[in-house]
DNA sequence: ACCTGAACACCGTTCAAGT
DNA sequence: ACCTGAACACCGTTCAAGT
């Protein structure tokens, strides 16, 4: 007799992703996830491979949204510069909302759980075209990488409090944003 | 009867730094601790307060590596820019030669395992004033913290294997310092 | 074809009992 | 005063049995 599923994927991904914005990384326990769609443990393992696969699920559609909120950040024919702080600002955004999703993004990761070449790709695609607009094409690779990391370092830091000697961290960001685009553009 | 103590604190912490480097997070778990040291799980409890602790402790102790390695990478009377890119080197070479540490000490870190600001102080102590030289006293904060940005978001991002786009590394490397130096100079 | 309870091998942690 | 085995409450995962 065939049973009809009675959970999804993608609802399992979405309660996932739930769970670790709530409960940290170790809130993103099978158990928990089968509550949250309403079957056991067990079940989960007919739609996902296991806890690993489900993490890395979880960090492809972050990277997805990341990537999608980079292209809208600036739209096509925005002076560079001025693309580079909205891109800047975007990636900002995301690591307030979604810090956990963010961590799982950017963090540096051990080899296995890292995202598949093209997911990063196509998340970075707006970043290497901004940096190519202001730093010419042959340096946009490397003005990308260094716009990248200055500014997940930056977030990365806030996240992880270690801005607390005082100062408008705002400000140090703008200040940041600033001499990057005038250090880019050369 | 007292019974002395057949390991310490110091033997414990080398070798959860140890199997961190060697296995991963995942890899650093009280019995295998205590297998190192020659005791059973249980009689870890008796030298520190928990596996968080221990972690914690493990990271503390990377963070004043790291300060120590930065202090030395740029004697007092060096000039700032190159100053800034001997920290930046020293910075590098820690994370290639501990990168489970490194990323203990750099990743975004959820609020309770976050190091105490004055490890952070310290560790971060030679950048501050090297900041300050190169972009005056004033704008030393914004100064230190873009460096740190930048140098530890490159590394995490070397790391996570981001950089798989093609291109020379070492030079991308190079090319961020010598940008990131002009722009706080600016 | 999916879901379940039971089971297995792991964790971290506690604690009474040994020396 | 430290160390131990046994126990407890958790994991992730497997699998035979149910529907």
């Amino acid at each position: 007799m065939p049973a009809p599923a009675r959970t999804s994927i993608d609802a399992i991904v979405r309660a996932a992703a739930d769970l670790l914005e709530a409960d940290g990384p170790a809130g993103l326990s099978m158990q928990a996830v089968g509550a949250r769609v309403g079957v056991r443990a067990p079940s989960l393992y007919k739609h996902v491979s296991g806890r690993g696969a489900l993490v890395r699920l979880v960090a492809e559609d972050a990277a997805r949204d990341l990537g999608e909120r980079l292209d809208a950040s600036a739209p096509f024919g925005t002076p560079p510069k001025e693309a580079l702080g909205a891109a800047a600002r975007a990636l900002r955004s995301f690591a307030h909302e979604r810090p956990a999703a963010f961590r799982l993004v950017l963090s540096p990761a051990a080899e296995e759980d890292r995202l598949d070449p093209e997911t990063a790709r196509r998340s970075s695609a707006a970043v290497v075209r901004i940096a190519a607009e202001l730093a010419g094409p042959e340096h946009a690779l490397e003005a990308a990488r260094t716009l990248t990391a200055w500014a997940s370092g930056f977030v990365a830091m806030e996240l992880a409090g270690a801005f607390r000697m005082g100062g408008d961290v705002d400000a140090a960001f703008e200040f940041g944003v600033e001499r990057i685009a005038d250090a880019l553009a050369g």
